[in-house]
DNA sequence: ATTACCTTGACGTTACTTAGACAAAGTGGT
DNA sequence: ACCACTTTGTCTAAGTAACGTCAAGGTAAT
């Protein structure tokens, strides 16, 4: 009721139901459902009653639609405000992965750090930023670090960017030392021998390295051998790269822009050049908005670190 | 802030019953048995009738689970008050840390790392123990490594020299390689500027490094500036360089003999020649055979690391 | 004029509910 | 050693709640 309105940029935008189905990947009969039966959110109407949602609407249903996939009761979520929904999301992802380690202090521990990574990142600080990485690594663990820094930490790069808050010295700062830093870490994770082969990389077009790295960085963790290509790599750089290093699948990010009409035809020149039973992992922030193009190459969708553990976990010992 | 943050944190929400069990552990079918059987918990219900259960009945049945599962009856259990479960936990803990490697409720992650650092150490496999390591630290994170790993491993080679099944050579190895881990890490770890200063090391005559290492790690990860003296430093030494450096503790490690009538005198020394309220903190295995000399010179005993990290927690912001 | 979206009112699948039964393991008495 | 009794996890059956999905009939947008 009082904080809706604390975002003020992503009030304006509107996005009929279709967009933000494919945004958040609900149906648009569960928007609906969600919105008659629980008042989820109140999208404005055209003079002919269309709905029409904002982008602050389309965010708090991508925290909805993730706190129920992991069991979240939808009537119980729906009333929440929308800081207690991502303070959820962060819980609940350190409740399942960092049950391990520290439990209770983990969020805070993470949350600071995140702020300490941020805070180098503001001001220009390659050097502290470094620091503060390998320190949270260490301190963390990876799985602790990816998920719980560096995902957030991208992520909110790329929000204030868009809101003019960074510019692009921030974020080519961040993404080198993240690189570095990520790459240390696949050097100290990654073991010999005849590891499975997982290439990595992001289409053509789509610029972010942010969720490449990621994903790089994760799987070398969980003991793959990763071939990380980096951005922009026509598909059949990919598809040789995977069939040269004999990968037992391909990892692809799709962060931004969100509506390419060429991805379509990429995934299908991809599955085509690659063996048909070749996993096809895709994720980022534009995952969804590509469903049915992934859906169509018979991809994944993978939209967490932990989904991406447990889909390489199963690649590597298939029985 | 924090406060608040938590009432409303583990009062208000509410989880069903899929989501209690996932985090808990516990089948649906316990969690109602032990609710219908013992009145566990009393999860309010939803106008339907199905349970909703806070944080906070979540938090009481993971300690129940975990009584339970170390042999504790339900029965019992179920009446106590959360602190006193709590309580029970960490004695719990505190109990079978005593002995043996405490591998029971620590993860399997962790007992895997255990399982291939000491390979590498039998096989006298330098380079692979170094790699192991590094491995081990970027996977769990400084805490779990050191208390779930390096801890563990020390022992165990003790043990091992002990039976005669390794050689000194075993031994002198996994100290080398585990100091420059160690010491890698606490690069890694510590913060500059004006953190408190942390003086480690073994007294006369005690020769194993292992405990020192430790200590030092952890206090480093715990943003101390450790002193590090190594071992088989006269009492004279150790408080010079406590008075030089300003130190607001010192650490000492007490591993084997468990027997030396000079430690009486060493303590007696040690105290005079530093300030009186600088406090002592003495850890290792045979810490607890020279109790009385320790309490005599105002020392504290610390027997794990979690124990250590509260006391360099109180000493570091003290109000 | 075709497609996309609207509302209302179901329908079917899961998930949850209770009450009760059962078996394995443990306890204690004889 | 044996038998009764308790404890505890698990399972079943029958009923209800939650929630995703669908159909029908109508309107808006392009």
């Amino acid at each position: 009721m009082t904080d809706i309105e604390k975002t003020t940029g992503t009030e304006l935008p509107r996005h009929p139901v279709r967009v933000v189905a494919q945004r958040t990947g609900l149906t648009t009969h569960v928007l609906r459902a969600w919105e008659r039966r629980y008042g989820v959110v109140s999208p404005t109407r055209t003079e002919g009653g269309q709905r029409l949602y904002t982008d602050a609407d389309i965010e708090r249903l991508t925290l909805l639609r993730l706190l129920t996939s992991h069991g979240g009761a939808i009537s119980q979520l729906a009333q929440l405000p929308q800081v207690e929904l991502a303070r959820r999301v962060e819980e609940d992802r350190v409740a399942r992965s960092g049950s391990a380690a520290d439990g209770a202090d983990l969020p805070a521990a993470v949350g600071r750090w995140q702020e300490a990574v941020l805070e180098a990142v503001e001001s220009l600080d390659g050097v502290g930023l470094r620091r503060q990485l390998e320190r949270a690594v260490v301190a963390l663990g990876v799985n602790s670090f990816l998920g719980g820094v560096i995902g957030p930490v991208l992520v909110r790069i790329g929000e204030r960017w868009r809101a003019g808050e960074m510019g692009i010295a921030h974020e080519h700062l961040a993404t080198a030392v993240i690189r570095q830093v990520l790459g240390w870490v696949r050097e100290r994770a990654e073991l010999g021998g005849r590891a499975p082969a997982l290439v990595v990389a992001t289409p053509t077009n789509q610029i972010h390295e942010g969720g490449a790295m990621l994903v790089a960085a994760a799987a070398a963790a969980e003991g793959w051998r990763v071939i990380y290509l980096g951005v922009d790599l026509p598909a059949a750089e990919v598809a040789g790269a995977a069939l040269r290093t004999s990968a037992r699948a391909v990892a692809l990010s799709l962060i931004h822009p969100t509506d390419d009409p060429a991805i379509a035809a990429y995934f299908r020149a991809l599955r085509k050049a690659l063996p048909t039973d070749l996993p096809l992992l895709i994720g980022g922030a534009a995952a969804n908005s590509y469903r049915d193009d992934i859906e169509a190459a018979d991809g994944e969708i993978i939209m967490e670190l932990a989904q991406l553990r447990d889909a390489l976990g199963a690649l590597a010992a298939p029985e």
